[in-house]
DNA sequence: GGATAATATCATATTAACATGATAATAGTC
DNA sequence: GACTATTATCATGTTAATATGATATTATCC
């Protein structure tokens, strides 16, 4: 479903979330993910361009949250990495395909694609941490181990 | 959200039926739709072999539904092209995600995946032609032309 | 101001999806 | 049975996503 830019990102913000005042180092970020950390710090990178995150470099730098964490939709955390996320695409990749010059498949297509659009529009951070409280930290094995 | 190929795959069978008798070359259906002849030809080739089209070799041969339009629901068409589908994966990416391992996402996304199920395995090909009829056969241009 | 710890960026490798072109296999027509 | 139109398959090319490693840049600490 998404891209796994995208999901490294959407856990990444994630994490923050649960403490967003901290700043948290990539190399941090990259080993309770499990994620490459270069390939990671990209990533980041780039959500500090969208203004998502702030970079702070140097000593006890690292990332944070711009914006406390119920603000921020996983739209916004997702859609850099996404050439689709809002206006999603015609399922039969017609380049215009629209309530009055509908493919097919619009109609019926139509639906899905708002039940989606909402749930990253509507979904905050906040909302997942909460979610997330149910289960304490799932243990995450390291990439090559026994 | 399709992959290209699953996309070909599922243009190509609502061609097909839209006249479900008639067996189609796969040089007319590649005209058809625009789409490379070789690829469609062994996109075609992996649905025949999954029982949806038939195929027949030589001289008049081509491909043709195996079944009728309104028992074939999209999903089959769409199945043999994407890793997922049906049990459709956990958004934060994690191989166990259920009811009783969610992530923190799994309560909300679950939502939204029943209704992406809903649509593929609901909607037949029929569904699809009848939609269409309200537009008699929209003009493709040829890929490279004025 | 030198040492250090962090992000930023560049160069490159790996992989899978997508695509093309050429040839082999098959079957109908004469 | 030769000819021809078709699918089937093989070899290869192209591109974008994913990933890794090395280096540059920045800021703090002493």
């Amino acid at each position: 479903m998404l891209s796994q830019t995208a999901e490294y990102a959407l856990r990444a913000a994630l994490y923050l979330a649960e403490e967003p005042d901290r700043t948290a180092r990539v190399g941090e970020l990259a080993e309770a993910l499990s994620v490459p950390q270069n390939y990671l710090s990209k990533t980041l990178h780039q959500l500090a361009r969208t203004g998502i995150l702030v970079s702070t470099r140097g000593k006890h730098g690292g990332f944070r949250l711009s914006r406390p964490p119920e603000t921020i939709p996983l739209f916004e955390i997702v859609a850099p990495f996404e050439r689709i996320t809002d206006q999603r695409q015609c399922l039969l990749g017609r380049p215009v395909c629209s309530d009055i010059t509908p493919c097919a498949a619009h109609d019926r297509w139509k639906t899905v694609k708002e039940t989606t659009n909402a749930f990253f529009r509507e979904t905050s951070l906040k909302d997942l941490i909460h979610a997330n409280a149910r289960k304490p930290a799932p243990p995450r094995r390291p990439r090559a181990s026994a």
